[in-house]
DNA sequence: TACATATTTGAGTGATCGCTCAATAACATT
DNA sequence: AATGTTATTGAGCGATCACTCAAATATGTA
C-alpha cells in the first residue's frame, strides 16, 4: 500500500487510505496448486521459501496456511498434481493405438521434442524430489518413490498390451522392460535439464526408441 | 562448556573454568574437505546449514570462514574434490587393461556392486547439484556441468582407446557413445539412490554392460 | 622469557525462515 | 439494514540462517 505520488496529493492520500487492507479476490485452489507445482518443480522443496510461494500463488501467508496447512503439505499436494498430470500424459499417448511398442517409442522421442521447445525444461519432479530430500523430509521422498513405482506399473501395463497385441512374445519380462524404460526416461530428462544440444538429445532419444522397437517379434 | 555435575562440586567448577575457550587442535584441510564433501553430497547445498558443517568438520564458524571464505566456496571446493575422486576411480579402472570395452562394461557393473554394499548410496553429486541448483546459485550448477562434461571426455577417451586396440571400428562416433554411456551411469545411480533391489539393479547394469560389449567388432 | 604473530572460539549481528492470530473485509442470513 | 459467519491480510513471533569480529589461545621468533 504505497502512497501514490501524483499531481493531486489530496486525491492520492485519500486513495491510499481507501486501499489499506483491501481484500483480494478469493484464490482458486487449482490455479494456486498449479503455480505451486511449477515453482516447487523448478526450485525444489528446500530452496523455495514462503515468500516465493506468496509471489507465485498471489496469496498472503495466512491464506496459504488456511488453504494448505503447511509448506510440506503444499509440496505434497503439488507432487500429487505432478504425478496425476504425468500419468495422464503417458496414458493419452497410449490410448487408441494399435501399436503399443510404437507408442512407447514415440513417448521417448517426445522427451527430446518437448525439451526443444522449452529452454528451461526441468528433469522429472519426482526424481528431483527423491534426490533432493533429506532425512528430515523423508515423507515427501517416500511419496515421490511411490509415485515413480506407480508410473513404472503404467509402463509395464503398456508392455503387457504389446504382448496382447502380438508385438512381444508372451514370456518376456515386462516388469524388467518397464524398469529399464523408466531409467531411460530419467536419463533423457536429465540430459535435457543439463542443456544437452537438440541433435544429441534427439539422437539419444531415437536410440532408446529404437531399442524398444527392436523388441518387436517378426510378423 | 557445560559445568560438570559430579560428587566433587569444587573440582567440577575448577575444571569448568579451566576448560572455558580451550582452543581446538588445528584442523586438517583435507580431512575437513572430505567431511564437507560427504555432507554436501548427502544433503545438497540448500539443506546443509553452517551448523551441520560445524558438526561434520568439527570446526567453529570463524574457522570455517577463515579456511573456506563462504558456504558457497566450500561447496565449490567439495564439488571439485568429488570430481577429482570420480575421475581417479574411472581412470584406475581403465589403467593397464587390454580390453577398454571390457573395462567400460565392468565399470557399469561396479555401480550395482557398490550400491549393494552401501545402503545409503547416493546418486552422483554432480547430477544432484545440477538438478538442485537455483538461479541464485547458478555458478555451482555451471561448475558441476563443466565437470560432467570433463568426465564425458574421459569416457570418450576410453572409447577412443577401444578403437586403437581394435575393439571398435574406426568410424564409430565415440562422443555419442560417451554421452550415452554417461546417461546410463546417471540412470543406474539414480536407481541405486531410489532403493531399487539388488537383483533388479544388477540386471540393469548387466544389460547396459552387454550393450557396450556388443559393440565389439568380430575378430 | 617476553613479545609478536597466527589461529580458533563463540557471542552476537542483521536478515530470513515458517508460521500464527487479531483485525478487517466480504459474504450469507434474518 | 443489522447481525452472524467466513475468508484474507499482514504485522509480528520465535527460530534459524550465513557470517563477523573481539577475545582468547597456540605457535613462532628474538
Amino acid at each position: 500500500m504505497t502512497p501514490r505520488s501524483n499531481a493531486n496529493d489530496k486525491s492520492g492520500l485519500l486513495q491510499y487510505v481507501l486501499e489499506a487492507m483491501k481484500r483480494a479476490q478469493p484464490y482458486d485452489r487449482e490455479t494456486a496448486l498449479d503455480a505451486a507445482m511449477t515453482l516447487f518443480w523448478t526450485k525444489g522443496y528446500h530452496a523455495t521459501s514462503l515468500k516465493d510461494l506468496e509471489g507465485a500463488l498471489n496469496m498472503k501467508p495466512g491464506s496459504i496456511y488456511a488453504a494448505f496447512s503447511s509448506k510440506e503439505a503444499l509440496f505434497s499436494a503439488a507432487l500429487e498434481r505432478y504425478f496425476q498430470q504425468t500419468k495422464e500424459v503417458f496414458r493419452s499417448m497410449h490410448r487408441d493405438t494399435d501399436s503399443p511398442l510404437g507408442a512407447l517409442a514415440d513417448y521417448l522421442r517426445s522427451i527430446a521434442r518437448d525439451a526443444d521447445t522449452d529452454p528451461d525444461c526441468q528433469a522429472c519432479m519426482l526424481i528431483k524430489t527423491i534426490l533432493n530430500a533429506t532425512t528430515e523430509d523423508a515423507a515427501i521422498a517416500e511419496q515421490a518413490r511411490h509415485y515413480l513405482d506407480q508410473i513404472r506399473d503404467e509402463i509395464a501395463t503398456a508392455f503387457d498390451r504389446a504382448i496382447a497385441s502380438g508385438e512381444l512374445p508372451a514370456d518376456i519380462d515386462t516388469n524388467h522392460l518397464a524398469r529399464r524404460y523408466q531409467a531411460n526416461i530419467s536419463a533423457l530428462k536429465i540430459e535435457a535439464h543439463r542443456g544437452t544440444g537438440r541433435n544429441e538429445l534427439a539422437a539419444l532419444a531415437d536410440e532408446a526408441a529404437g531399442d524398444v522397437e527392436r523388441l518387436r517379434v517378426r510378423q
